[in-house]
DNA sequence: CGGCTTTGACCAGCGC
DNA sequence: GCGCTGGTCAAAGCCG
């Protein structure tokens, strides 16, 4: 799977701890794609050390039914979730989210750690999907990739305590449950219009990006404080060490913002980007046009 | 009882 | 065509 882009040992979804190493082994090989350094832009309240690199890829999955699907692959520091998991449980997701109910395992080759295949158990015949893995590379991350969006509003009343998967069991902080769809206008993402096909990466407007910190609410609350800012993060990465996969990353258009699309379920370190209020707007009828799996 | 995890089987794509 | 590999299915069992 996936062997046309990631074959060798040179996997594009590695990212080292190495700045450089992110930068340059990710523009070498997977053009479409960006990795961001973003220490200095989560409030962690943990270890200063503490990183969470995500990357974007536009690629071809050839997994679920073969069909063209966009992954989104999210590096965790397992620093990060460790705390919150049952002891024993040695290659459990983060919390995130949503439900997520795992229905297959698999051991990869060239990998000592398996991977596990999780889908969405927020809302029946959600497409939503992910693989939790161990990084092969750095042992010390978790690599969480996400496949296809879900075809339904971040649920306002997730059943976690039916929840039995470490999945979605709370980080070390506890996860801010979610106000009712109804009440959250600043947090969630809107409820989603019937989309127009279910072609759900097709036709994508022509701005850039991006989610909105408002749809990552949850995020700010769980970090306590509003300086986690997407404007902070858009700064430093015009202007920092990784100014070379910023730019990289900017060109990234409409086929790429989907990525974004619901940012919401990424984990407590992920950061969300955003330009402008227009173009949030814009960007957030374009997506609720274009999700996946939104023809049920 | 419903929802979850586990795990072997099955299927499809790719490379040789 | 065959083997390898990754992703999914589905039965069985567990748990609250």
């Amino acid at each position: 799977m996936d062997r046309s882009f990631n074959n060798n040992n040179s996997s594009p979804y590695i990212s080292e701890q190495d700045d450089t190493d992110i930068a340059q082994e990710n523009i070498a090989e997977s053009p479409p794609s960006a990795v961001f350094n973003v220490d200095s832009l989560v409030t962690s309240t943990s270890s200063p050390k503490r990183r969470c690199v995500i990357e974007m890829h536009k690629k071809w999955d050839f997994g679920f039914s073969r069909r063209a699907i966009q992954k989104r692959v999210v590096h965790i520091p397992i620093k990060e979730v460790e705390g919150s998991r049952l002891k024993g449980e040695s290659n459990t997701p983060p919390s995130d989210s949503w439900a997520w109910r795992k229905y297959g395992q698999k051991p990869i080759k060239g990998s000592p750690y398996p991977r596990g295949y999780y889908r969405c158990s927020s809302s029946k015949g959600c497409p939503a999907r992910k693989q939790v893995e161990r990084s092969r590379v750095d042992p010390t991350m978790i690599v969480v990739t996400y496949s296809c969006e879900h075809n339904h509003p971040w649920p306002a009343s997730r059943n976690h305590h039916h929840n039995k998967s470490a999945a979605n069991k709370p980080l070390a902080a506890p996860e801010p449950e979610p106000e009712p769809v109804e009440n959250r206008v600043d947090h969630d993402p809107e409820p989603e219009p019937e989309p127009e096909s279910s072609d759900k990466f097709a036709d994508l407007g022509d701005e850039s990006l991006i989610t909105t910190a408002d749809e990552l609410g949850w995020f700010s609350e769980m970090e306590g404080t509003a300086t986690t800012s997407s404007a902070v993060l858009e700064s430093t990465i015009l202007t920092g060490d990784d100014a070379d996969v910023a730019s990289m990353f900017l060109p990234m258009r409409e086929e790429d913002e989907s990525l974004f699309a619901d940012l919401g379920e990424l984990p407590e370190c992920s950061v969300v980007f955003r330009r402008g209020a227009v173009e949030r707007e814009e960007e957030r009828r374009r997506c609720a046009a274009t999700w996946c799996g939104t023809t049920s």
